[in-house]
DNA sequence: AATGAATGAGGATTCATTCAT
DNA sequence: TATGAATGAATCCTCATTCAT
């Protein structure tokens, strides 16, 4: 069965679509290694060589997936942030960010084969365009957090951003053990460290906001002091 | 050629070591998939077959090598914590961790493999004890700190350690990119996310220090208002 | 080294029977456990990995080779039935049976094989289709032995058949010892069960025949009694 | 845990006995390649080298299994046949056979292993042994089934035997399936070949005797003809 | 552009057997 | 004799990727 050939320029923008729709899918149900491309081909109603016509490799088509789901995370957040003016409390920054976070539930997997996985089998241009695009987006989302949190020095948005970032990485890995390690979790005394995504990551992005904003005071009081 | 064979517990314990210092060895050169069994044989000038007496898989041999850095990590830091009994200021004990965490410099890319890998394909009663060792010398840190940390209500101090071992693990990701990434984040404008370890984690860590003690003063203020 | 891409069904086929002419060759020489796959792609002139694309395991290439000995056997046997329409003796089938059978001489060792191993490690859907060819030409053939021995009641075919495929078994068995046994048995005294398969296939096969049909005079003579 | 030493020749016959008799009761439970020596040796409370200081090899032990197997097999036949000096009827000679067989029923299985794997990997002499033994055996009661079926000539109770023993072999292949196999056989038209053992194999039997003495009528006769 | 046949490197484990202790 | 650590050969199959059609 052979499809028709995508020679229009939306037609091969759609079918790339299809093709990350299907790697979604199967992402949502398996971890990466236990997908295949000829599982994400047959999902995709493509031949296994199609695959590759569009994404040279296997990681990009992955990484081309955690660039989608961050652009969405950005936009969300963006547009939360840009709603008004006015400053937020730490609490509501905080809250904001956990919601567009979690509106993108894989997304932390994601970023979790991004630097082990991805990132190592991608070549110099694709690498390239997606730090890029990382590096423009966290930094247009760094101004609005400035914007709202306006005890934050110049500069220490992006610094925000990068500790968002960061506990999103570790929190999305603790939080998503190994099904051995799921059960065994439900013993007593071993509740360290089983905590579910959302609140852990709240209180502690809360905990992080709140300890630059007393940098800053205390920096302050010494100045004026 | 055939070893000695090792037949008391001691020279047994001594060939577990030769074994785990061969795959640590292999570790600091290399990604954790470039590491064959047959190398690791190799290198501990053992035969294939002898690896797998001491350990059942080779995800067991590197959980084992995360537990043993794990180990010192904790040592380091309780000892560092316990030296004396007087409060210490967040950044002291910022400090200190960092250092105790560059004591182990391969621990974080270990505890990267941890949750994504190492536990995905141990038996059930490897994964508990593991986390039965964590869950112990965790416990037992967290009392140091809420002991230095004089602010930190009951309860916190795990909360404290919880979050370092996220930030240590999702900012020693962010370091350690591929190596195409490496070259890349050379270029002005992509600076973003290109940090050093060691600052970056203290950076973090303090910020959180001093957010759980401005939490703490805020509930006092509201109490005592 | 890259073969012609076999795109066509026909061209697909061919290749198929490389494959299987080559485990075959293999086959003569040595015994199923030393038949690498490796071997058997080398010998087709093909990749490793190609195999697996004709055939989903090892064991169901062999179970393929068997049913074409089969398949032969059968259409062989059928036309030396099909020949006329007169009775034959029980020597006549006797012999017809014994020169269908060792027009595929490795027939017998694939047959031992077939229980043992083969079905061993060979998918549902596989299974059922040899079993279906298997119960289908064995209904045929059985067919025409009652045809040209009249004095088998109807159902006494499909015993033939079976008794003829146990015989073939047993009898392929006995008769290929392993090299050490080989040698043994040149030495008097252990000349028992030291047996080339045909005579004692023949001999074997010819007292069954005359047991049923000596079974069937003796109930007719109750009968008429 | 070491064993006492077994010096004296009746504790290593014990010895020999719990090894042996570990092996069959795995045996029981799971096929020849499933059960490895490690196993035999936790089974028998013994070390695994010790297995290998009372048999050469795994395909020795099972071949020992075997033997006393079969022993028992011809004690028991042979005091059948003994019991009287009368003839007995071929189905009366069938029905023992059969009994004496299914007093073990794990000795089809063992047998289809004799000529494909256990004397494959096994020395000179243990293997002479072992012929020796069976010759012996099976002319001896090929000697008694002499006597009980009058009609027999001379070598023909050698013939007998071997077609007992070339019977007992396929049958128990045919009547022990792969689990694959043993539930598609649940479904119509496949019933072919799906038969318990010891039917089919008295009926067979039955009929080879009654052709033995078909064609000693037969050739009588003709000679008094 | 689409296909899917062909590639072939890649690799952890198993296990019978040996032999130092 | 008993032990069990050490050996190391042995191997099927997977799967990302290529490329002839």
């Amino acid at each position: 069965m052979v499809q028709r050939r995508a020679r229009q320029v939306h037609q091969k923008e759609e079918r790339r679509q299809v093709i990350l729709g299907a790697a979604l899918d199967l992402f949502e149900r398996s971890p990466f290694q236990a997908i295949t491309t000829a599982l994400v081909a047959s999902k995709s109603g493509l031949a296994k060589g199609t695959i590759f016509i569009y994404f040279k490799t296997k990681e990009e088509l992955f990484l081309v997936l955690a660039e989608e789901g961050l652009l969405k995370f950005f936009e969300a957040l963006d547009e939360a942030l840009s709603e008004s003016k006015d400053p937020l409390s730490p609490n509501a920054v905080t809250s904001q960010v956990s919601i567009a976070l979690q509106g993108q539930p894989h997304l932390t997997r994601l970023m979790s084969l991004l630097y082990t996985v991805l990132e190592h089998n991608v070549d110099r241009l694709t690498a390239l365009r997606f730090r890029e695009f990382l590096a423009t987006r966290t930094t247009r989302t760094a101004r609005y957090l400035e914007q709202r949190l306006p005890f934050l020095a110049p500069g220490q948005g992006l610094e925000l951003m990068f500790q968002i970032h960061v506990l999103a990485l570790g929190i999305g890995q603790v939080a998503d053990p190994a099904p051995v390690v799921k059960e065994l979790l439900q013993a007593p005394g071993l509740y360290i460290f089983d905590t579910p995504f959302g609140p852990s990551f709240e209180r502690s992005l809360n905990a992080l906001v709140m300890g630059l904003q007393a940098q800053v005071d205390h920096s302050n009081s010494i100045e004026s002091g």
